[in-house]
DNA sequence: TCCATTTACGTTGATATCAACTTAGTTTGT
DNA sequence: ACAAACTAAGTTGATATCAACGTAAATGGA
């Protein structure tokens, strides 16, 4: 039950030059506000269009699934559907055959505003894969990073 | 000015699959509750545990040098040091040698929970680290997505 | 010196994020 | 059929995120 004391400098440069969790917030938060802004004149944002196009399926989702999808809290999901919703983008109905679930669909305006967003996506995208050694490599291991969750070896 | 069509499935699947920016937020999403688990017993989110690591500097660093190394809006951090000062883990003093800037250091119960953390911060990254082909070039890969912004090419 | 510009920061409003708790519908064992 | 266990989702409260706007201090040019 030693006071700890302050961590030295060489721990502190070991965490800011190695931490995944901090490199992954950092770079992701940047990606975000690069697509935030070409997305803007749409009035919708990354993530929103991340989602709209999760929802972009022959038979429509229920909500669980989505938030697995997108490796988001299921209850964060709830929260980004309102103002979508709001806005007329999306639409939910009570799934007839577990009618706990709740089935979310593009509107007919949802599915427009993705279909404008998609050049924007292209565009950008295609400049950021540019910037980059191998995007297929990394696509592979942040997907790598979704896997165990807890499992406490 | 035709009205744009719905998109064909064949681009939702592309998108899903490739895009850096959904691939980005779900790893650092998933990243961010994985470490949050960790850090629970003492009180910090994983969010906490960067910005106060970054704060342990032998000269205390002004606001916007900090945000600039998280990569996050100035106001977001401004936002980000409140629970933390209330607490008490962080105060503020203002630069003598520009009284715009406000100075962010560490306060000694800062430095505390900051050293308890560190051995946890390690066996989980030791842990996620072994999930990876190989994380090196992951954190190069994740650092050239902060440099360009908006050059648009 | 003086004023325009730049720089550092704060506030506001909207959305995003998650854990903890709650409600309601479904499934299962008897 | 019935109660227990399970599953889908909502609500609340706290923090995180950023753009837009506003304030104050430093800087630089005439």
């Amino acid at each position: 039950m030693n006071a700890p004391d302050k961590p030295d400098l060489s721990t502190t440069l070991l965490v800011r030059d190695s931490c995944l969790c901090l490199h992954a917030q950092r770079a992701a938060r940047a990606l975000a506000r690069r697509f935030d802004v070409v997305f803007k004149p749409l009035g919708i944002s990354s993530g929103q269009f991340s989602l709209l196009m999760s929802l972009n399926q022959p038979q429509p989702p229920n909500l669980r699934s989505v938030a697995e999808l997108l490796a988001m809290d299921r209850t964060t999901l709830t929260a980004n559907l309102k103002p979508l919703e709001r806005r007329g983008l999306v639409k939910t109905i009570t799934d007839p055959a577990d009618r706990r679930a709740r089935l979310l669909k593009l509107t007919r305006e949802g599915e427009a505003v993705l279909a404008r967003a998609v050049p924007l996506w292209r565009n950008l995208h295609a400049r950021i894969e540019a910037e980059l050694a191998n995007p297929d490599q990394l696509r592979l291991e942040l997907n790598r990073l979704l896997g165990a969750g807890d499992s406490a070896g």
